[in-house]
DNA sequence: GAATAAAAAGAGTTTAAACTCTTTATTTGC
DNA sequence: GCAAATAAAGAGTTTAAACTCTTTTTATTC
């Protein structure tokens, strides 16, 4: 349904919204071993949360990667639009194209709630708030 | 969240519900143009469902695939089992192995419900109760 | 301003799903 | 029994996502 890029991407978002300050930022090293996920091809992905303006970053000796005035305030679906794309709208229960509700497929309706349900989800939920539930461990960013 | 390999095989064994009779069966040829579907991929994936007594099927001349006493009857989950394994319980919303609801993922609390529901539609329907949608124009098997 | 530390960028490799092509086995009808 | 039709089986190729490795750019500190 999702890619594991979208996966790693709300992780880090996550985790620099709760350790990333502009007086104590988070390096790149210490992401990739905190969040167990492949060192560069976290990279690649930083770089385009940090492109879209999710993230802030600073290069150089302690440099690295910190929360800016938009990250808290983020839904996820702007981070699922940056790494999947409009992949959720095509990609469907069937994969099938060129195919609506007036046009529909043998599983359409059943998968329209679950879809709209996570569509729901994405829209309304911030990083601000996956970060609140890491805080009260009510959920976890690693395992 | 389903390979390809699963729509291309719930959209034959409904095909196959259909249109497949002993007396009158359909030739793979016929089955891959009639619902769009690669010639050959499908062929491996409908001596899959013959290999496990979901339909059956005769070699030679006028042989093809036809349904059996088990088609109808057959819950969507038992297709998914056979092409998709037990991928679904574990490829999950951030493809977490590892992790379960007493560890939770950032999203599983809102996966769950999109994930179980439709867990619950696969346990419940059968290739019956698709074949009576697509029979009364409520779904469509191609395009 | 040289050395160093870090992100950014680029260029590969790996892997698995999806798809294609070829050969073999089986059944039927003559 | 032979030819033809058809599924079954096997062996490739393609594609995209996931991952790795190398080089470049930028900022800091001395
Ligand atoms: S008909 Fe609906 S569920 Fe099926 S592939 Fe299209 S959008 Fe997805
Ligand atoms: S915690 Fe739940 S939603 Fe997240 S990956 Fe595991 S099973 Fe899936």
């Amino acid at each position: 349904m999702f890619s594991k890029t979208f996966g790693y991407a709300l992780r880090a978002a996550t985790f620099i919204a709760i350790h990333g300050k502009e007086e104590k930022k988070v390096s790149l090293q210490e992401l990739a071993q905190s969040l167990e996920i492949p060192h560069h091809f976290l990279g690649k992905i930083m770089q385009d949360l940090v492109r879209h303006g999710i993230i802030d970053s600073t290069k150089g000796p302690n440099g690295g990667f910190f929360a800016n005035s938009r990250t808290a305030q983020t839904p996820l679906l702007d981070i699922l639009a940056i790494t999947d794309g409009s992949l959720v709208f095509t990609h469907c229960a069937l994969n099938n194209k060129r195919c609506n509700a007036a046009h529909p497929c043998i599983l359409h309706n059943d998968f329209a709630v679950c879809r709209d349900g996570m569509l729901q989800v994405m829209a309304t939920k911030t990083v601000e708030i996956l970060a609140a539930e890491v805080a009260g461990v009510k959920a976890y960013l690693v395992r």
